[in-house]
DNA sequence: ACAAAAGTGTTTGCCGTACACCCATGT
DNA sequence: ACATGGGTGTACGGCAAACACTTTTGT
């Protein structure tokens, strides 16, 4: 399988992602499932090159998973507590793979490299989900989104790297203008306000969000989206970028 | 001198402080110069124990250069671009230090281990000017309070490091309400506002400013202060932790 | 005609800014 | 009396929340 030396990438130092997207009215994440008897779910994670920026590693490994460049993506915070190792996850799960892993099997030197104490950098990602094919690696046995409210159990302090990133996340989403990157090219407003709600996680006032949003003045109106609903057809709204 | 080796610490990884104090209407960073000819100021810095929780080794390096404990102290930005070693500082220092240098020599093992890249976590934290007595450590000719408007030249990337965590903390300053962290227990109003316009480099208006900040309900009104000068004199304020 | 959802307008209250005025103190 | 700086009150304008009404469309 790969090979990890200190050679080739930085020790003790990885990147996770919180991966963004959006679908049915639902905020959700991006998670593999590892391919190892024992249900084991981590966020997708990397290590960083000896001659590579950390941004451009994170970059490098959403694009892996996700098949798609251009991808909207924040540091927002390290996670460097001393529990933080592979070594009781990885103990326990090649204990219920006795004899099973095969080619997957470490050798000496990379059990110890991955199983020393780990400092990780958090990023996060929004992605429009109908752009991403999501991407197993050799040891994820599946990949797919997950509703933020409803993540399978992962590993470690994966489940408060999430959280921290959902708080960044709404912080932000008003400053830098990011939402957009949720969504496809062109969207409704209501599907807007859906998104905004399933962020923050309670309603907004259609009309006022409608103000607010538009007097931002980064959305361009389009012709009316037909739907065949019976009522009076939305606006499409295209986010426009540093144009006028 | 000093030993490093990966048994004791997380290779390649440091922490970099901007330590903020507040004296005579200036906005301070402590900044140490380091004891070789040359003329080369470094922010505070440190490595992480391989048993440490990040936080708490830069809580370490901190206690270590102002004396005191019960620092306010936030990690704000991870700085890690390709550039970032050692490598070109030190052989520069050394070319200019040559024969000079005595006890300070680094051996080879220790040469190869801080001239590699590093990837560098930036904490910042406020500290009461008047409670720190600054402390060298070996490796330093003098640490002193520079104003943030006129630092010296410092090495590498740390200039970037400074303005990121001014920027950072511009944007927590009302949110965590953290800004009396840098003043005495007791301050009068006027001394809370020069020290905000100092932060964000611009006036306040007087009577709305301390309607702002009395709003905020934080702040306890004690006696007045008596000031010999030839006015009313000033309500001095307390912080209020976090009692009703 | 009616229900459903989109679009728009009006009122209200809060908050930050600007302007104005009074108070205490030493010369 | 006056200058100096401290404390407080009022008026204006913008913005967000709450409430209300009109328009479009398929059944």
């Amino acid at each position: 399988m790969y090979s990890h030396s200190e050679q080739d990438y930085i020790p003790q130092l990885s990147i996770d992602c919180v991966i963004f997207g959006y679908q049915e009215t639902q905020l959700k994440v991006l998670v593999p499932k590892l391919d190892f008897r024992g249900d084991f779910w981590a966020l997708p994670a990397g290590f960083i090159l000896q001659d590579e920026d950390i941004d451009l590693a994170a970059r490098r490994i959403l694009e892996v998973r996700t098949g798609i460049k251009d991808i909207y993506l924040d540091q927002f915070r390290v996670f460097g507590g001393t529990g933080r190792s592979n070594r009781p996850f990885l103990e326990r799960m090649m204990s219920l793979n006795e004899g099973k892993l095969g080619s997957k099997m470490l050798n000496r030197k990379e059990f110890e490299w991955v199983t020393r104490r780990f400092v990780s950098i958090g990023y996060y990602a929004l992605v429009d989900i109908n752009k991403v094919v999501p991407q197993k690696n050799d040891m994820d046995e599946s990949i797919d989104w997950y509703p933020i409210k409803d993540l399978p159990p992962m590993i470690m302090d994966h489940h408060e790297i999430v959280e921290k990133a959902l708080e960044t996340l709404r912080l932000n989403l008003d400053q830098k203008l990011i939402a957009f990157n949720l969504l496809p090219e062109t969207f409704t407003m209501r599907e807007l306000q859906e998104l905004y709600e399933s962020i923050f996680d309670k309603p907004f006032a259609r009309n006022n969000f409608q103000k607010k949003i538009l007097n931002l003045n980064v959305l361009e109106r389009l012709e009316k989206k037909f739907t065949g609903a019976a009522n009076k057809a939305p606006y499409l709204y295209r986010f426009l970028n540093a144009k006028g």
